[in-house]
This record gives C-alpha cells, structure tokens and sequence, in this order.
DNA sequence: ATGGTGGTCCAACCA
C-alpha cells in the first residue's frame, strides 16, 4: 500500500499536476491540504476519470483537506469531537482496513502571536483525538502538513531559524507528546539523503538555494511501521511550472 | 527587521 501526503496551495490551481502525479505515482491513498475550494467545488468526477474515489472537506480560499484512494474511504470524521473550529483542517477514514488521518496543523504565524496559541491549543487537541483512535485503530496513519519540523537534520539552516515558528521548543514538545502515544515518523526509518526537505518558501529562491524544511510527515502507529517497507521525497512536482510551495512525501506498506 | 513570491480575490490576509 502505497501513501502519499502533498499540500497543493490551492486545488483550483493545481487539480491538472495532481492527476498527473497520479497517473506517474499511482499511490493507494493521497491526501491534500489547502486544496481553498469549499467541498461542492471540488472535481470528484476528475479522480473518478482517473481511477480514484475522493472526499473533501473543504472551505472557501483557505484550509480545506481531502483523501484520493483507489477503493472508497469509511468512518469518515472532519474534526476533534468537543473542540469546535470552523477551520477544516481534519479528514479521517477508513481505507482498506488502514486508519487515515489526514491533517492540515495550524501554521501559527510567529511564536506567541494568537495565532501561535490556537497552533499549540489545535495541536493538544490532535493528541486527545488521536489517543482514541488508536485504542480504535491497530493500523494507523497520521499524515499531513504538520508545519513542524521535527529536529535540526529537517531545517535547512537551523542556526539561522533558531526557535522561530515551525521550530519553537513548544512546537515540538507539542509532536514530540503526539509520537510518544506510539506513533513513529517513519521517514526517519530509512537512510535518506542529507538536507531532503518537504517545502521550500516561494519567496527568496527558497528551492534554487534547498533553503527548505521537512514539515509534511508521515506518522505511524506500531504495526503499520513494522510493515513500512520505504518513505521518501518526490521533489520533482516542486520543479514543474507554477508548483505549490511543498512536494509530495510518500510512504510504502506491505501490509 | 524587512522583503522577497504566490493564492485568493481587489484590499488585505495567509503562508
């Protein structure tokens, strides 16, 4: 079972580079975020043509989350029980007996600011929700833009960016208490090359200079770790004309 | 610290 995460910045935009990742990846499962259409815009029929079932969950220019999977997603759930946001940024189902989480995590903006706060209050509700889950779930995928980057080997320049957002000591406490409920960033489970990064800022020439960070992870619970054959980059979406600012990142399972 | 680029949508916000 092949699994894949990309934050498109914008579906509208960027339907045309998906079905042709699609077409050349052929993943089991692809989640997005940022897909900035609200759910009746979004293009079922395109996947179906391509071969795949889809389910959104979307919002009108910001956030918004959907699954791409060969056979049809159940259980389907779109927030935290008991923590109300108008923001979508969850998508969870059911895909061939594998629990899919998908995620979009608050960017936060600068440490301290409001938005930091909901980043830090979304996150601790991310760890309640996923610690049923996986009472519920023996095999289970957490994956997404997580705007975190886990440790210094997934910052371009970990001197430069310090504790600012994305980093900040409290942002990956915030990770760190997730995994620690059992799930494993499974990359980090295979060599992979030095400075492999997941989004580059469009700003500044951030791809040209690899001035780029490892925020898109694919997270899993014990048993679907043992049976993750492989996890890597495909940067090449992010060298096509008008890419979004992320690439795709994929995991492999012999389940 | 600022500004650089890009998406949404036309002023300003978000990343």
């Amino acid at each position: 079972m092949k699994i894949a995460t990309w934050n498109v910045n914008s579906l509208n935009v960027r339907l045309p580079q998906v079905l042709e990742w699609l077409g050349s990846a052929v993943p089991d499962v692809l989640v997005l975020q940022e897909i900035k259409q609200l759910t009746e815009k979004f293009d079922n029929d395109a996947f179906t043509e391509a071969g795949y079932k889809s389910l959104a969950s979307g919002q009108k220019t910001y956030n918004g989350v959907a699954v791409v999977s060969k056979t049809p997603a159940d259980g389907v759930v779109t927030g935290f029980p008991g923590f109300d946001d108008p923001q979508r940024r969850v998508l969870a189902s059911t895909i061939d007996t594998v629990r899919i989480v998908n995620l979009y995590v608050p960017n936060g903006n600068n440490v301290g600011s409001e938005k930091y706060e909901y980043k830090l209050g979304w996150l601790e509700a991310l760890h309640g929700f996923l610690q049923v889950e996986l009472k519920q779930y023996d095999k289970l995928v957490v994956l997404g833009d997580f705007n975190i980057a886990p440790d210094d080997r997934d910052v371009y320049d970990p001197v430069k960016w310090g504790d600012d957002i994305l980093c900040s000591p409290a942002e990956r406490a915030a990770l760190r208490k997730i995994m620690d409920l059992g799930l494993s960033d499974v990359f980090r489970q295979f060599d992979q090359p030095e400075a492999t990064f997941s989004w580059w800022d469009y700003r500044a020439a951030g791809f040209r200079r690899n001035a780029g960070l490892r925020i898109d992870l694919i997270l899993a619970s014990e048993s679907m770790a043992n049976s993750c054959t492989a996890s890597y980059v495909d940067r090449e979406p992010r060298t096509w004309e008008r890419p979004s600012d992320h690439t795709p990142v994929v995991a492999e399972f012999d389940l």
